[in-house]
DNA sequence: TATTTTTTTTAGACTTGTCTAAATTAATTA
DNA sequence: TAATTAATTTAGACAAGTCTAAAAAAAATA
């Protein structure tokens, strides 16, 4: 149907797109680990086969189909890295890479049904909601761990950074998704916070707060 | 590692060789759905990689680290295809494609624990061996039905032909993997065989018999 | 063995996706 | 608003894999 690099551009359009108005040629450029150059061929390119609404110098946003097929991309992603951990028993830095070939798998027939081998889970690993197979997910309201006030409660949610070195650290330290943490306390000096489960204190730096996402 | 279009080609070889001593150019064409002209081109890539044993005008055979890639992509294949009848409870005659592509992915730690999570079958749903993680697997000696002589037993443990119109006859006949069955009598006129397992009588024609692959 | 047929290879071109370098447009700042 | 800087696009090139048409080699046949 599309190209792999086709997809890839689209998904990293579709993420870009979360997070600000339209996305732009650098953005994108950096996203898919390519040159803006290369970046600028490729849009004209998704643009006539209307994946994308594209002026020059404009930057872009996703059509109505090319959002169903990024979603379709982020769907499948989700679901893989779901069953990595799930059933193949992956540590949840592990998955990425493996996910981001998977996706790929053209067979939507495929993808529904280890949907449904794992019981429709609704959220990936790594906290983040999965599209059913009309593109619908279960958008949660978090914030940033960073802007909880003093003596504010929440359940760690979902993470903001996927990276191995990230992810690493919050399995050590035994904040996971799923626990419920109050902020305790709120560093003078540097800003850091303490929070608190039921069992253990925890310190965390600014940064690891910034990319803890809670339910509040 | 390799290009998805090289595993191909490797794949193509490795499956030719079973058949012949070496593979020409115009099989492997055939094999791969490409052109003679294109194969040339490639057959030199892989040579350069010392991938194939190649020279002009005399067909191909693979290298011990060729031979060892077409392997591991045949392992990706039967395990994925498995995986696919066993857990997502695909028909056999659905799976070949999905296959086709999901033996790309490049993982051989995916691929290892996906083995263990099965239980480490020895055969995919045709019936054909899954190389284990060393590339070794279990080639029992099978004969064509075509060659059963009248009042012979034996068991149907592999198919020689992966069609989707074969598989969904054999089906729908009742005449799967694991049955066994009795030459009962050979047709004079057009040596059409008839069958027997312990229930039903089965008449099949020289062709089907030519793809039932039998463990006597 | 000479000729014909088949197979394989070479030559040159095309597509997809990429790049660098240069040109253009937009944005920022003086 | 003019000048500078940053972002984007264009132009031209390259690599991988494919193709068609023509040439060369091997195999089959007379």
């Amino acid at each position: 149907m599309h190209s792999f690099t086709e997809e890839n551009y689209l998904k990293a359009i579709f993420h870009l797109l979360l997070k600000t108005q339209s996305a732009t040629t650098n953005e994108i450029a950096a996203a898919t680990g390519t040159k803006a150059a290369s970046v600028t061929d490729m849009l004209k390119k998704l643009a006539e086969k209307k994946l994308i609404n594209y002026a020059r110098y404009q930057g872009v946003t996703l059509t109505d189909s090319g959002e169903r097929i990024a979603v379709g991309i982020v769907r499948k992603h989700r679901l893989w890295e779901h069953f990595l951990v799930d059933k193949l028993k992956f540590k949840w830095d592990e998955v990425h890479e493996m996910a981001e070939e998977l996706e790929h798998i053209s067979s939507t027939e495929l993808i529904n049904r280890l949907d449904e081998f794992m019981g429709r889970p609704q959220f990936d690993p790594h906290g983040d909601p999965i599209p059913d197979c009309n593109g619908r997910m279960n958008n949660q309201h978090l914030q940033s761990a960073l802007h909880l006030k003093k003596d504010q409660t929440g359940k760690i949610a979902a993470v903001a950074d996927h990276s191995p070195a990230f992810l690493q650290y919050l399995e050590k330290t035994q904040l996971t998704i799923g626990q419920t943490i109050t902020v305790t306390e709120l560093t003078d000096y540097d800003m850091a916070l303490v929070l608190n489960n039921s069992q253990n204190e925890f310190n965390i730096s600014r940064e690891v707060a910034k990319n803890l996402l809670i339910l509040v």
